[in-house]
DNA sequence: TCTATAATTCGACATGTATCGAAATGTAAT
DNA sequence: ATTACATTTCGATACATGTCGAATTATAGA
């Protein structure tokens, strides 16, 4: 296995992990399932507003949120006082794509 | 958010979950990148021979193996000695499907 | 500048996960 | 039945994760 695909590989186990637990997944879901058919995704929410749909303390919503951020699936930008979360839909591309059947090298 | 939509998330993370270790996904790749155009998967390897690609003791890897099944994404059926794993194209498009831009409802 | 609001970081704790070696199980061949 | 082989389960240990409340940072408005 290539260095390059192994890097990815650890990259998109990164991913998973952090789609892995539930909170974090519902998270991710509120900033995807959003789309109108023939548009992009632009679903952005504060931490405030992801606050209301999961029942957990603010500190540990912070931390869901920056293991979303960190594992490269929820931009976070600064507004004001809030922050503001969204998903790229290259993300999702990129998701959907992973588990497509690969081929081998020589197949036709 | 429905128990039905709950449920399939909770079915979604635990498989997310599996494929968040590094070990656990190469595996799982090991099982599924295979196909040739227009064919299905129909990769199978007994544990022996997937403990050849991964540097791990028999236990863990059990271990692993045993995760990605419960996950239900790897089947595992005894023949003779050995265990036979293999992944179910099915799954590979349900995971893919996951991440394909969900419509709201009352969209067009 | 002081206060209120939004969100993050810190410190602590309980729980979960990955790992190993040793022992156990299941199957086939002698 | 005994032995060899393939794999799993058990028990122990080290490390990672999820959670909270309290303290901190950053911004906007009075």
């Amino acid at each position: 296995m290539s260095n390059y695909r192994k890097d990815n590989m650890l990259r998109m186990a990164n991913k998973f992990k952090a789609l892995s637990n539930p909170i974090r997944l519902r998270l991710f879901l509120e900033l995807t399932q959003c789309c109108k058919v023939g548009e992009a995704c632009d679903v952005q929410r504060c931490v405030g507003e992801l606050a209301s749909i999961v029942d957990i303390a603010p500190s540990t919503l912070s931390h869901h949120l920056k293991a979303l951020n960190q594992a490269g699936l929820v931009n976070m930008e600064r507004v004001g006082k809030n922050r503001i979360c969204s998903v790229d839909v290259k993300v999702l591309d990129k998701l959907s794509d992973y588990f497509k059947p690969k081929l081998m090298k020589g197949n036709t």
